[in-house]
DNA sequence: CCAAAAGTGTTCAGCTTACACCCATGA
DNA sequence: TCATGGGTGTAAGCTGAACACTTTTGG
C-alpha cells in the first residue's frame, strides 16, 4: 500500500473487554490479575494490542476468545479511551468492548491460566488505569441496551424460567420488579416460547422453561414493534 | 517515560467530526472538500491526526475549532472505526465525534478556506471511506440523546421560540408533532424561561422568545426528574 | 403438614393522543 | 380585510403501578 500520510505520530492501539456474566443470582464481571508490568499483579480488564492484519472488532474477538474460549458471543464496542497518560507504560489508545456471555460456557482452564476471576458487579477490586471508568460505561450501556433490546437472553442459558429472567433484569437495573407485572410485560412481547419442561432446582413446585425465539423477534421488528422494559 | 510495551505495531490515529447545525428549517451537516490525496476533491468529514501531546478529546476539539472557529461547544465521542482497509491511504484508526453548533456562530472565512459547505441531512453527497457510516451513527445517536436530554438547545440560538424548537425536533426525529401537545410537554419540563420579547421574523403576530435554563435543569436532575420526548 | 417459590387478574391514576378554533398583525 | 403563523383546552384510550391469594411439592 502506498503510504500517503507522513510526518504524523503513530500509537499503540489496544482493546479491553468488559465481560459480563450472570450466575443466577448476581451480575458478574470477569477480571484478570495482570501478569506483566506496569501494574503487575493488579486487577485489570482482559486486553490486548491490535495486530496489523485485524480490524479492531477482530482484535476484541481474539482477546475475548483468548480468555474464555468463546466466539460468536454478544460483543459490542463501547468507545475509545485516549487520555495521554491513561497507561503509565506508554501511550496507548484503547478501545473498550463489552461482552455478554453465558456463564456456564466459558473455558475454566483458560481462566485459570490468566488468573482470572468472576466478581459481583457491586463488589469488585479497584482496577488499573481507567478500567473502572470503562466498567462504569459498560454497565450504563448494558442497562440502556437491555431496556430496548432483548439482549438479556445472551446472559442466560438457552432454556430459562421467567423468575430467572426477572432476577437477571433486577440485577441489571438494580431494582426489583413486581412479578405479575413483569411476567405480563415480558410474555406480551411474544418472543418467548414456553416449553413442556420444568426447571426444578429453584423451587419444589418447579417453574416452566422458556426459550427466546430469535426468528419471531426478527419477524416482529419492523411494523412498529417495540421491545421496552420500564425501569 | 519508560516504554514497557515492545514488539507491538503502532498506528496512525485520527479524529473525524460530524458537525450538525440547524438553520431554522433543516438539520444540516458541515462537510469539506478534501484537499489532499487520496480521494482529493471528494466530500468528507473534517478530520485530523492525533498529536502526541493531546488526548483524543482535545484532538477533536482542535479539529472542530480549525474548521469552525468554535470551542466550548457540544462535542461527544461516537465510537472508534478500525477496519483494516477503511482508509486506502494507509491504515488509520479513526475516532468519530459529533458536534452540535449554533449555525450562525461559525467562522465563515475558515469554512471557505477548507472548501466546506452545509448540506441538508437528507440530501448530502456520498462521502469518502466509512464516513457515511459515521454520519449514520451520529444521526442515530443524536436522536437518542435528544430524546432523553435537552441537547436540542445546543443547535438553537440563545433565545428561541417554541415553534422553532418544535421544528428542530421534527427535523431531528423526522416526524411531525402536534403543536399543542408539544408545547404542553416541553413547558412541562420547567426548564424554559419565557422572555418579554417576541420574535417577529417568523410570523406577523410574532412568537414569544424563551431561553433554556441550564441551572434549573441541573437543579431538577436528581430527585427523579425525567426529560423525555416521545417519538 | 409446612415452608418456599410459582403462578395468576383487577383496579386506579396518569400520561399520551387526537382534535378545532380564536388571536394578532403586516401587507 | 385577509392570509399567516401563534396560541390555547378537553375528552378518550392506553399503559404502568400497586396489590393478595392459590398451587405445587420436597422435606
Amino acid at each position: 500500500m502506498t503510504e500517503y500520510y507522513s510526518g504524523y505520530d503513530k500509537y499503540l492501539v489496544a482493546v479491553d473487554c468488559i465481560i459480563f456474566g450472570f450466575d443466577g443470582q448476581e451480575l458478574k464481571l470477569l477480571l484478570i490479575k495482570r501478569g506483566f508490568p506496569p501494574a503487575e499483579g493488579e486487577w485489570s480488564l482482559m486486553g490486548g494490542f491490535l495486530k496489523s492484519g485485524e480490524s479492531i472488532n477482530e482484535a476484541a474477538e481474539r482477546v475475548l476468545k483468548k480468555l474464555t474460549g468463546l466466539h460468536n458471543v454478544y460483543l459490542e464496542q463501547l468507545r475509545a479511551y485516549g487520555e495521554v497518560l491513561r497507561d503509565p507504560g506508554q501511550r496507548v489508545i484503547s478501545i473498550g468492548y463489552y461482552a455478554l456471555i453465558k456463564i456456564d460456557e466459558y473455558d475454566e482452564d483458560l481462566v485459570k491460566k490468566y488468573n482470572a476471576r468472576w466478581f459481583p458487579i457491586d463488589n469488585f477490586p479497584g482496577l488499573i488505569f481507567d478500567h473502572n471508568e470503562m466498567v462504569d460505561h459498560a454497565l450504563k450501556r448494558l442497562q440502556r441496551k437491555a431496556q430496548n433490546q432483548p439482549i438479556g437472553f445472551e446472559l442466560l442459558p438457552d432454556k430459562f424460567t421467567i423468575p430467572q429472567l426477572q432476577k437477571l433484569y433486577e440485577e441489571i437495573f438494580r431494582k426489583e420488579f413486581d412479578k405479575r407485572n413483569f411476567r405480563k410485560k415480558i410474555l406480551g412481547f411474544q418472543i418467548l416460547r414456553k416449553l413442556d419442561e420444568k426447571e426444578k432446582e429453584g423451587s419444589k413446585k418447579g417453574a416452566f422453561l422458556y426459550r427466546f425465539d430469535q426468528k419471531q423477534y426478527t419477524k416482529l421488528l419492523g411494523s412498529g414493534y417495540i421491545f421496552e422494559i420500564n425501569v
